[in-house]
DNA sequence: AATGATTATTCCAACAATGGCGCAATCTTT
DNA sequence: AAAGATTGCGCCATTGTTGGAATAATCATT
């Protein structure tokens, strides 16, 4: 059963009708490809070149034995090609497991510009906030927020969001508005589930400060909600507030600082990866990088 | 242009679905198995499975390649039987260089039944006294009287043939009769070229005795003719004279004096023989041996 | 829940394939 | 005719591959 690689270099050889121009096509020794050769034809038991030290002509065998050959290994340089297409030329669908903020946030606004892109590719976003299992799952990519504790993942960052303060005119109407880091502790803070405190930095500068408020979630949809409620002071990226910016809904305070920058990360199960998955990754960093 | 064996490989696995019983059917370690899909994977630079360390599934490339692959490999299987059938059946042309009187003599007799025994087949004799260079020459076989000076030849020997002394009675009127070796030194002694001496045998007892006549040729023909036309004692096995026997034209003298046999050889350019020419050497050394 | 069974992968020593090199046999060109 | 070039093949140190044991990770069963 080891003996398609023989196979293919003594298509090569007949080919050639020389051992020297089959293995410089090659790319390998003469010395082995001969060598090579003669194991073949001990193998299945019979001679396929009649040799002269000057000249090989195919035996009967052997000429039979190169037609057939022949197409089969053309057949199998075919398929290699096309599997390299696939890599070249993205399709097929693309499985996604991602959070819900960054799919409506991030990704929706940009995903028709990538689809038109790809007019091959299908789509099959997951939108859970769990950990799905990229191993046992059938997801090309997963996007996190964090970076996974299992090692056997290949994560890339594709993103650095820098969380900024925002709240809404009323609220600041009501509480009044800080002008130092310092004054947050007497502020509603909507923070993320199992955020403490936030570090916010100005130039050089960092102030660490407990934060906390009635309200802990984990949706960034839903905090951004609350803080056009008035119900306090949210931490996100500008992007995620743009609408609420612009129609003054929410405003920014202080402006000088702003939180440590939160990676986004593409999670997948190996580096081996198909076009789809490359070029996705690709546009969202290119995308992302903006922030 | 190396991956078609792990080609095959592949889709073995992609088969059973399960390393370890690829690996089986496959007759190797699963170690080497695994490791020889990961490079594949690495050299066409995506994954075809999609692995849990209890089960794989294919992934989308692994599917396409399956499919394609899945006929390739068949068919090499198939080419590799056809040519392993070549071996078992015999057929193609078989080309043999042979000596006028081997050929006349003994292999005429019996070629008919050999042919009708393989029909598949057909025969191209070479009628020649020089010796054939095998490696130039698209010959499959010859057929010599002696074993070859150059190491690079496989001879076998199919046939050990006793040469015996006949004369004709005419001769022997003229001339007398002899009834020990040592009288053979007054008689007109028909020898091969070259041949200076007889060694006659008797059971354990051997004389050897200078011979010559005014006549040498390099013809079994030739001497046997020359015997019956009362021109001297000629040494030959009992099959090339048999005729004359029958006829009286010769007559056997010393009939319990025998040289020492000679060996006819096959000789080929190779131990690897296809069918045709291992079935016509089986085929003479069955019906030679009887001599 | 936890243990035992099964499966893919990794590690490392033994092994085999490789590829320069030289040789012998040809063919070609001067 | 003769020398040079070309080609296939055998030899042997080096490199790369192999395969058994150990490991890690899952599934099934108690």
């Amino acid at each position: 059963m080891e003996y398609l690689n023989d196979m293919a270099l003594f298509v090569e050889v007949a080919k050639a009708r020389s051992f020297r121009r089959a293995a410089e096509t090659l790319g390998m020794p003469n010395s082995t490809l001969s060598r090579r050769i003669s194991l073949l034809e001990k193998s299945i038991g019979l001679r396929l070149l009649h040799r002269t030290t000057r000249r090989i002509e195919l035996t009967e065998a052997g000429q039979l034995y190169y037609e057939r050959s022949k197409r089969i290994v053309e057949e199998a340089r075919i398929a290699h090609e096309q599997l390299g297409e696939m890599v070249a030329q993205p399709s097929g669908v693309l499985r996604v497991s991602l959070p819900v903020d960054f799919a409506t946030t991030y990704l929706a606004p940009m995903l028709p510009e990538f689809a038109a892109l790809y007019p091959g590719m299908d789509f099959d976003f997951d939108l859970t906030p769990r950990n799905v299992d990229l191993v046992a799952e059938p997801f090309d990519l997963a996007i996190r927020m964090a970076a996974p504790q299992t090692s056997n993942l290949i994560a890339r960052v594709i993103a650095r969001l820098t969380p900024r303060l925002y709240a809404a005119p009323g609220y600041l109407q009501q509480k009044g508005e800080p002008h130092h880091p310092s004054e947050l502790k007497q502020h509603q803070c909507l923070t993320m589930q199992n955020i403490g405190s936030w570090i916010l930095h100005r130039e050089a500068e960092s102030v660490e400060t407990t934060v906390g408020s009635r309200f802990r979630g984990n949706s960034v949809a839903m905090i951004r909600r609350l803080a056009v409620l008035e119900m306090g002071i949210s931490a996100l990226p500008e992007r995620v507030v743009m609408e609420e910016l612009a129609s003054g809904q929410l405003r920014r305070i202080l402006p000088e600082w702003q939180l440590a920058p939160t990676s986004v990360y593409a999670v997948t199960e190996t580096r081996l990866l198909p076009a789809k998955t490359q070029r996705f990754i690709e546009f969202l960093r290119e995308r992302l990088r903006e922030e």
